[in-house]
This record gives C-alpha cells, structure tokens and sequence, in this order.
DNA sequence: TTAAATATGAAAATATTTTTCTGAATACCA
DNA sequence: TGGTATTCAGAAAAATATTTTCATATTTAA
C-alpha cells in the first residue's frame, strides 16, 4: 500500500526526492529501524525533503509514516518474480508476466478507493452523457469501455481522435460525464481534452496510475492505478491490465445496479447476439 | 510475541509499572500512535516509568518498541472471494472482481502452453506481415495488440470490420500470418474470416478460451485464455483480462527478441513520444 | 532577459526520548 | 532502635529527533 502509492507517486516527485523513493523502494525493512536524520544521511539528502516525501505519502509524521510502514512489512510479502532477463525461456517469461499481472491488480485494487468508485458510479448513472477519452492504447481502452458500458444501458462514447476529444468535450454540460484514460497521466492531448470538458462544466474522471500528474489536476475525481513494480520493464511491457480492472470494478458496480432496476434487460442483449454465434 | 512476553513479566513489574503495562495490555492498538509522553499521562506514571517497562521487554528505546509493536498488530487480511450478489457494497464488488480477475489469470496460465506461445512468436518475427482479426471487444483488444506488436517492429494491423477482414484475409499468403481473437471462439464473422485467411495459404493463430469451438477449426495454432468459472458471472462481467495475459506474454518475448536484435530501438521510441507528455 | 515558481537545505523552533540525579519508602542488620 | 543499603518513582537535565520557517539556488515561463 505505501510502497505501491510510492511507486505511483513517484513521476511526480523531483530528483532529490527520488533519492529517498528509491532508498525506500530498495530497503524499506531497513528504514524503519531509521530516524529521519539517518534515513537523510543514507539517500544523502537533508531531514526536510525525507519529511516532504512522507507528507506526500499522506502521512502527518515520519513516526507515523515508520508505524505505517513496519505494518505493512509484517504482513506475508507476496511472491515477487525476479526480474525479466533478456535470455529467459518463454517457459520463464510465461511465468514471469503471469506474476507481474496478478501483481499489478493487486497493486491497483490497493491504491483503488471504492468510495470512489461508488461515486463514480453514482454519478454515471444520473448522467446524461458519459464520454471516454485516450488517446494510443488508452483509446483502445476507452473504446471497449464505451462499448461495454452502452450495454448495460449508459449512454457512452469514446473518442480517440484529439480533436474530436475537444470538440465534444466543448459540447458537453454539467449534466454529462468525461472519463480520460491515460497511464502515466502526462500525455498532453488528453489533458487537455479533460480540461475543456471540465471547463465545460462536465464531471470529469480520470483514470491513471499517475499521482498527482497533470491529468488530476483536470479531474474531479480519480481512480487509480498501479504503475508496475519493475521501471525498467516498463518499457517492455506496457499492459493494460491495470487500467482493465479499474474499468472491470466500475462496470460490475453499475451492472449490479442496472441488473437491480431491468432484470430483463440481460435476457435481451443475449437474444441479439444469439444469430451472430455458432452452437 | 510482545504483549505475550509481557504477560509473563506482569509478575515481576511494580506497581506503577504494571499500570503501563495493564494500558498496553489493553489497547495495543492506540500505543502505536502515542509518544513515550502521551502513554505516561494516559497510564498517569511518568515518562521514566515507561521507559523503564519498554527496556525490560528487551527494547533499547521506546521507537524500537513501537515499530516492534506495530509489526506485531498488523494481520494479514483474510482472502474472501464469494460469489457476486446483487446487494454487495461496492467495496465487496471491489475485492471480489479483484479476485476473478486474478484467478482469471492464473487459470490462464495454465491452459496457455509455452511452446505454443515460442511457436507463433517464432513464426511471427518471420512473418511479412501480420494481421489482427476480431469483432466487437475481442476487436479492440485487436487493434491495441497491433499497435502494440507494431512498435516493436512487427508489421502489422487490425480489422474489426468483417467485411475488411474477409477481404484484407483473401490477400494474404503464405508469408503471412493472422491472428483472430475471440473470446466464445464462435463468433461467425471472425470464424469465417480466419478460415478466409488460411484457405489464402497464411499462417493462422486464434485467441479464444472456446476449446473444441468453431474457431479452433480454422486454426493452425491456438493460444487459449480462461473461461469465466462461475457461469452466472458471464453475462455481468465480460472482463478481456485473460485474453490480455495471452498477449501480454506473447508480447513480452516478441520484445525481449526485438531487443536483443536492436537494443537502441526503445530508447528511440521514448525520445518520440516525450513531446507528447507532460513532464 | 526578467519575473515567477519550484526545489532544496540550513537553521531555528519544538517535541520527544533518554540519562542522570535526588528524595522517599522500605528492607535489612548490628 | 538507629543507621545503612536498596528499590522505586519522578523531576530535571541532556541528548536526539522532528517539524517549521526562511533564505538561496535553480528551473520554468513570459
């Protein structure tokens, strides 16, 4: 939980306090036998940015933080695949991103509040319109959860053409929904496609492993994500399955509630597909 | 550990000493946020005092006692998945989807066979071209698989458009290769497309969780993801998770592969899209 | 290029922890 | 019994640690 919003944090910190994230990332068993001063002299930086990072963590205190932090290193650590080596076997590599999958939804369902989710979700239901933006493989994303969404009844849509993104989101009012898909959170056209819907007056969402990235500061609410455990694999994996979860939860909560209000409707969309399968 | 060897020092502490520990004994739980100070005046004896009775549990300070205290308290949460039920709270929706998704995974792996994964990969890097085949969310899943593989140096694309799918099929040849994917494994349009593409002589592959289906017919080579196991879910949830891992992993060693060939390539794809972001 | 914003650490202000010391209560013994 | 030692508790002092404030770089934007 710290260290997963850690890593999430950890774009957004600067250099220096990078420093201290990496000493806690690197040995956080370590740390909590440390006072500040020495946790300071470890990462080689002063008391004050070790304190500011703990703050941003959302603690009051470093004691705090350390109470926090040793909690958290008592309960059983879960299985941590090695890193990915370029000369693995496939047989390797199948485990491996097998692990680090399950890893990143349990990051994510850490980092994910469900008061969140249930206000989301609240929201989406009395909104009139709910648009999805991404641009990329979040674009992807955001088209497959328009189009999931639409079948439970909301009326969505996805746009991941920036200049459509703008244009509808100059339409929308404060009676519609904007949800921005981005990973990092930095790419710019989705920004700034958020912002004008937001200006708008739209309810804007975003969904983002990024904390406190730009694209927060355009939202009315986010839903995490975690950004995976291994930076240097970022660039060789680029799953989307963290950002799938946090849709597969906001889509159950709403499903439950359209199931509760037309518990026929189910029936229906299975019969329209039906002509489309085999067996 | 710590509240235990307390017990059995109960016995030989004083009596202002016993106060501290009855307060310890009692509410653990609120120790760990108070200072050596505040647990003095809660326990009405002086600081000493409780320094006294930490030392003699084997602590060299009160911190050291508070961060052992804390690990102790901390208890791994039990794992509960039930079945979904219309009136969960959110939070339960939470970590049941949490937890499907995470089996999804891991009932993934096992069905998913390494050397077939080594096979296509193989096959794929000698392919001249590759298309991505699927209809609906499998079609999304699709385009976001070509992009991804094209950035890797794959030459690739994806039809979700039937009609562009049986025509793109009918000009391939034996240098090519298609990849249909289809959750049920039954989805007319896709069935009929792949078979399109390897009566045309290419190579073909599905991703489907549809053993013995339509699908697997039209096949060469099939990569199989999980099927749902609590039936009753399937209409509720129609998470692509699965059909993600299968990519993820063939993915990840197409990578490793194209790193080893031009292990400059990643930095280039960064420096590319850093303009794009933020930060 | 200047102005504004941000980042960093030094120093000061607080707060906490640990040590030392003193007085009181009790025990022990000639 | 009176004197001395021992134990106990806390006050005060000393040592440490944490947090706040402020000044100075440094970067970013205009």
């Amino acid at each position: 939980m710290i260290l997963t919003k850690l890593r999430g944090l950890y774009r957004s910190l600067s250099e220096t306090e990078k420093r201290v994230a990496d000493y806690l990332l690197e040995r956080p068993d370590d740390v909590i036998h440390y006072t500040i001063t020495e946790l300071a002299h470890f990462a080689d930086v002063s008391e004050t940015t070790v304190y500011r990072v703990v703050r941003k963590l959302g603690f009051n205190g470093y004691q705090e933080f350390k109470i926090g932090l040793a909690r958290e290193l008592a309960t059983p650590r879960p299985i941590v695949s090695k890193t990915l080596n370029v000369d693995d076997k496939v047989e390797d590599v199948l485990i491996k991103v097998v692990n680090d999958d399950i890893q990143a939804i349990r990051d994510t369902s850490e980092v994910l509040k469900a008061e969140d989710v249930k206000y989301v979700a609240e929201r989406m239901l009395r909104s009139r319109r709910v648009v999805f933006l991404g641009v990329g493989s979040s674009g992807k994303i955001a088209e497959e959860a328009a189009a999931r969404f639409a079948r439970v009844g909301i009326y969505t849509s996805a746009y991941s053409d920036p200049h459509m993104q703008v244009i509808v989101g100059a339409m929308l009012d404060k009676e519609d929904m904007a949800i921005a898909i981005s990973h990092s959170g930095t790419i710019r056209d989705t920004v700034k496609s958020l912002q004008v819907a937001k200006d708008s007056g739209a309810f804007t969402v975003s969904i983002t492993s990024g904390m406190g990235s730009p694209i927060t500061q355009a939202s009315d609410i986010v839903l995490y994500s975690s950004v995976r455990r291994d930076p240097y694999m970022e660039e060789f994996t680029s799953s989307r399955i963290p950002e799938m979860l946090v849709l597969d939860v906001l889509f159950t909560v709403i499903t439950l509630e359209a199931y509760k209000a037309h518990p026929d409707m189910f029936r229906k969309i299975d019969e329209v597909l039906k002509p489309k399968r085999y067996l």
